[in-house]
DNA sequence: GATGTTCCTG
DNA sequence: CAGGAACATC
C-alpha cells in the first residue's frame, strides 16, 4: 500500500500545470530515450470522480494550477519532462487554465483538486479493505483446517489490523493536513479567509440551542460515537463545515433529501453566483470528506459497505455539482460572449479569465484573444481573423499601409508607431512585439490557446482526427473523419497563372548560391551542427504544420515537440524581408524555441520556397503588367523614375499583405530596394525578349539570393508574433 | 542518399 | 500553403 506521503507526496505533480499537450495515447516519441515514457499504470485513475469532470465526455482532467509561478518560460521547459509524466491521456488542461501571474486560483480546478485528494484517500481505504479482507478469509480457512491455531491467528490479525489502524490513523491525519492546506488555497480562491469562517461558524455555535443544529448535533454525535470507539479521537474536523456523518440509512437518507435541496438552491447560485456555488460544493466535499471518509474508514475496516455509500455521496455530490459547474463555464465560453457579470469571476481559471492581479497590462487579454482563430474579436478590433483580411484594401482610395494610417487598437497603447524598424523599437524583446506587450511567455499564447480549443472543441464533433485523438469518447463514436484543410486558405490572388504556364524549369537548382551563405552562418551560430540532422530525431511528423487556420492535434503535437506553429511562420514571413534564401543554419539561429528535426526543418525551408515562388510570381506579374502597359500600376511616379515600389503601390501593398498581413512590423526599406531590383529585372527581361530563354529567371533569382540581408539580431529571440 | 530548389497542383 | 515530382548538388 502507498504509504501516505507517497499518496499526497504525489500531489504536487498531479496537480500539473494546466496540460497543454493533449498527450494522444502516452506514446513515447519515435524518439523513445529522453523523454520518459508515461505509464498510465503509475497513477491512480480516479474512476470515481474521473467522468464526472468530463463534461462532454471528453476526458477533462482538470489540473488545478497550485503552482502559477511555474509559469515562467524556464520552469515551463524545465518542468516538460516532468509534466509528460504526469498527463495522463486526457484533454489535459483542457478545462483550467493556468494561473498566469493570477492571485487566484481556478475554482474548478480547486474542486477536481480538491475531490482529487478525497479520491485517493478513499482509494487508501479500499486498498485496506481488500487488505483486511484477505486477512479474513485467511482466518476461516483455518478455522475450518486447523482450530487450534484459531485463537493466535485471531490475535495475530488483531494485531495486524491495529497497525493497519494506526497506519491508517496516521495516513487520515496526512489527509486531514492536506485537506485543511486545501482548505485554505480554497478559502483564498474565494476571498474568504479561515478566520471568518472560524468566527461565521464560532457565531453560528452561540445562536439558538447552544449553537447547534440538527447537523452539528449529528456531527458531534457521530464523533463522539467514534470516540467512544476509541478510533479517532484526535480528528476533529475542526476546519471542515458541520455536517452529519452518515450512521444510520434513515438520516443518510433524509440528508440526502437536504442535500438535493440545497444541490437545486445551487442550481440557482450557479446562475447567479458561481462563487457561492463553488464554496457549497467544497464545504460539501470536505462534509463528505470529514464525515464519509472517517466515518466509512471505520464502518469499511468492520466490513461494512461505507465505502459503497460514500463513493455514491462523493459521486452525487461532485459529480452534479462539478459537471455542472464545469458545462456551465464551457457553454458560456463557447458562445463567444463576454462572461455576463452573473458569473462570478472565481468560477473562471486565470487562464480564462486573463489576467486578473493586474500583473498584465490590460491589453494583455487582448492579445491572447489575438491567438485564438475561432474567437470573434471585439468591435473595436477591426482585424478579425474571421473576416477575408484587408478587404479594406481594395475598397479604399489612400493606402491602408501607409504610415499616417491610424494604428489598429492592438497596437495603439504601444509609444511607437507600428511601423518602425524591429531593431530600433526592441533591443531586448522581440522585434514584434512592443516593449510592455508581451506579459506572457509566447508559448503561453499558443496553450492559451490550445487550452480554449481543447474547451470549444470538448463540445462539437471533431474536426480533424488530431482535435480528439486521445478523447475516449470520440476515438469510439468518430473513427477520424479527417478532413485536411490545409488547402482551404488560398494565398494566391487572382493571377493568371497562364503566367506561368510557359516557363521552362531553371536547369539547375539555387543550392550553390548556398555556398556563401552557409559559411556566413557557419559563423553565426557557434557550432553548428553542421547540417540538418543534428537535431533530428524524427519525432514529428511532416503534417504537423496545417496553417494558421486549423488547429489540430498534430498542430498540438508540434507545440509539444516545440515544432512550428502559426506563429512561427508568420515570423517566418517577417524574416523573409531579410532573407530570402536562408539556409537551414539561419533558421535553426533565428528559431531558437523551435526544435530542429529534418521535418521541421524541411517545413521552414518549404515556408521560404513558397514565399519566394509568390514573391516571383508578384514581380513577374507586375513586370509584365508594366511592359504591357506602361505600369500604371506602379504608381504615378513610375513614370519619372521606372518601376518605383513605392509604399502607396498596390505590389507594396500585396506584398505586405503577404508577409505582414496584419502590419505587425514595417517592410524594412531594403526589401522595397530588393522588390524594386527585382521588378526591374523581369521588366527588362521581359523587355528584351530574354524571357524566351528557358532559363531567364535564374539569373534573377541568383541576384535575388546575393541580396539577403542580416537578419537582425532580435530575431534570434524566441517567439513570434503575436495574434 | 540527403538536401535544397523550382514547378505544379489542389 | 502543403504535397509531390523533377532536378541539381554534394
Amino acid at each position: 500500500m502507498d504509504s501516505p506521503s507517497d499518496l499526497f507526496g504525489h500531489q504536487s505533480s498531479l496537480i500539473s500545470p494546466f496540460d497543454p499537450y493533449p498527450n494522444p495515447s502516452d506514446h513515447p516519441t519515435p524518439s523513445g530515450g529522453g523523454h520518459g515514457a508515461p505509464n498510465p499504470s503509475s497513477r491512480p485513475p480516479y474512476p470515481l470522480i474521473h467522468h464526472l469532470l468530463q463534461p462532454g465526455g471528453v476526458p477533462m482532467r482538470s489540473g488545478g494550477q497550485l503552482h502559477p509561478q511555474r509559469y515562467n518560460r524556464e520552469e515551463e521547459e524545465e518542468g516538460e519532462m516532468e509534466r509528460e509524466e504526469e498527463e495522463e491521456g486526457g484533454m489535459g488542461g483542457g478545462l483550467v487554465g493556468v494561473g498566469v501571474g493570477g492571485k487566484r486560483l481556478s475554482g474548478a480546478a480547486l474542486v477536481a483538486d480538491w475531490s482529487y485528494d478525497m479520491m485517493r484517500v478513499k482509494r487508501l481505504r479500499l486498498e485496506s479493505l481488500v487488505k483486511g479482507d484477505g486477512e479474513i478469509g485467511l482466518e476461516e480457512e483455518e478455522e475450518r483446517g486447523r482450530r487450534s491455531a484459531e485463537r493466535g491467528n485471531r490475535e495475530r490479525g488483531r494485531e495486524e489490523r491495529r497497525k493497519e489502524r494506526e497506519e491508517l490513523k496516521e495516513q487520515l491525519e496526512e489527509a486531514r493536513g492536506r485537506l485543511k492546506t486545501l482548505q485554505e488555497k480554497v478559502w483564498k480562491a474565494f476571498g474568504e479567509r479561515p478566520a471568518q469562517e472560524e468566527r461565521r461558524r464560532s457565531g453560528r455555535e452561540e445562536d439558538g440551542d447552544g449553537g447547534m443544529d440538527e447537523e452539528e448535533e449529528e456531527t458531534a454525535e457521530g464523533i463522539t460515537e467514534e470516540e467512544e470507539g476509541g478510533e479517532i479521537d484526535d480528528l476533529s474536523l475542526s476546519f471542515i463545515p458541520p455536517s452529519p456523518p452518515f450512521y444510520s440509512v434513515a438520516k443518510r437518507d433524509r440528508k440526502a433529501r437536504d442535500h438535493e435541496k440545497r444541490m437545486s438552491e445551487e442550481q440557482r447560485n450557479v446562475n447567479g453566483g458561481g462563487g457561492v456555488l463553488l464554496e457549497g460544493v467544497l464545504e460539501r466535499a470536505a462534509v463528505w470528506m470529514g464525515c464519509g471518509v472517517v466515518r466509512g474508514e471505520w464502518e469499511g475496516f468492520g466490513g461494512g459497505g461505507g465505502s459503497q455509500k460514500f463513493a455514491q455521496a462523493l459521486k452525487q455530490e461532485l459529480g452534479s455539482a462539478v459537471a455542472r459547474v464545469i458545462d456551465r463555464v464551457l457553454r458560456l465560453y463557447t458562445q463567444n460572449d463576454p462572461l455576463p457579470p452573473s458569473i462570478h469571476p472565481s468560477i473562471l481559471s486565470s487562464g480564462e479569465r486573463g489576467n486578473e492581479g493586474g500583473d498584465l497590462p490590460p491589453h494583455a487579454f487582448r492579445e491572447q484573444s489575438e491567438a485564438l482563430p475561432l474567437v470573434t474579436r471585439r468591435p473595436d478590433n477591426r482585424r478579425n481573423t474571421l473576416l477575408p483580411p484587408n478587404n479594406h484594401a481594395n475598397n479604399r482610395t489612400h493606402n491602408p499601409l501607409l504610415p499616417s494610417h491610424p494604428l489598429p487598437p492592438l497596437r495603439q497603447p504601444h509609444p511607437h508607431p507600428a511601423f518602425l524598424p524591429p531593431v530600433s523599437r526592441h533591443k531586448d524583446s522581440s522585434p514584434f512585439l512592443p516593449p510592455s506587450s508581451c506579459p506572457l511567455p509566447l508559448p503561453l499564447l499558443h496553450y492559451t490557446m490550445q487550452q480554449l480549443f481543447t474547451r470549444s472543441l470538448s463540445h462539437l464533433p471533431p474536426l480533424h482526427k488530431g482535435d480528439v485523438m486521445n478523447s475516449d469518447a470520440y476515438m469510439e463514436g468518430n473513427p477520424f473523419p479527417s478532413q485536411h484543410t490545409s488547402s482551404s486558405h488560398p494565398s494566391f490572388p487572382p493571377l493568371s497563372l497562364a503566367l506561368m504556364g510557359g516557363l521552362d524549369r531553371l536547369d539547375g537548382g539555387m543550392q550553390h548560391l548556398h555556398d556563401r551563405e552557409r559559411e556566413r552562418d557557419g559563423g553565426m551560430r557557434g557550432g553548428g551542427d553542421g547540417g540538418m540532422r543534428g537535431g533530428g530525431d524524427g519525432g514529428i511528423d511532416s503534417g504537423m504544420y496545417l496553417g494558421p487556420g486549423s488547429i489540430s492535434f498534430l498542430f498540438w503535437k508540434g507545440e509539444r515537440e516545440r515544432g512550428l506553429s502559426p506563429c512561427h511562420l508568420k515570423k517566418a514571413k517577417l524574416m523573409f524581408f531579410y532573407a530570402r534564401y536562408p539556409s537551414s543554419n539561419t533558421l535553426k539561429t533565428y528559431f531558437p524555441d523551435v526544435k530542429f528535426n529534418r521535418c521541421v526543418t524541411s517545413q521552414l525551408i518549404k515556408w521560404f520556397s513558397n514565399f519566394r515562388e509568390f514573391f516571383y510570381i508578384q514581380m513577374e506579374r507586375f513586370a509584365r503588367q508594366a511592359a504591357r502597359d506602361g505600369a500604371p500600376c506602379l504608381g504615378r511616379d513610375s513614370r519619372e523614375t521606372p518601376l518605383r515600389l513605392g509604399r502607396d503601390t498596390e505590389l507594396y501593398r500585396i506584398l505586405n499583405m503577404h508577409y505582414n498581413k496584419s502590419n505587425d512590423y514595417q517592410v524594412p526599406e531594403r526589401f522595397v530596394e530588393i522588390a524594386e531590383l527585382a521588378l526591374r529585372e523581369f521588366f527588362t527581361a521581359i523587355q528584351t525578349g530574354r524571357d524566351s530563354d528557358p532559363c531567364w529567371k535564374k539569373s534573377i533569382y541568383k541576384m535575388i539570393c546575393k541580396l539577403d540581408s542580416p537578419v537582425p539580431d532580435s530575431f534570434r529571440l524566441p517567439g513570434c508574433p503575436i495574434g
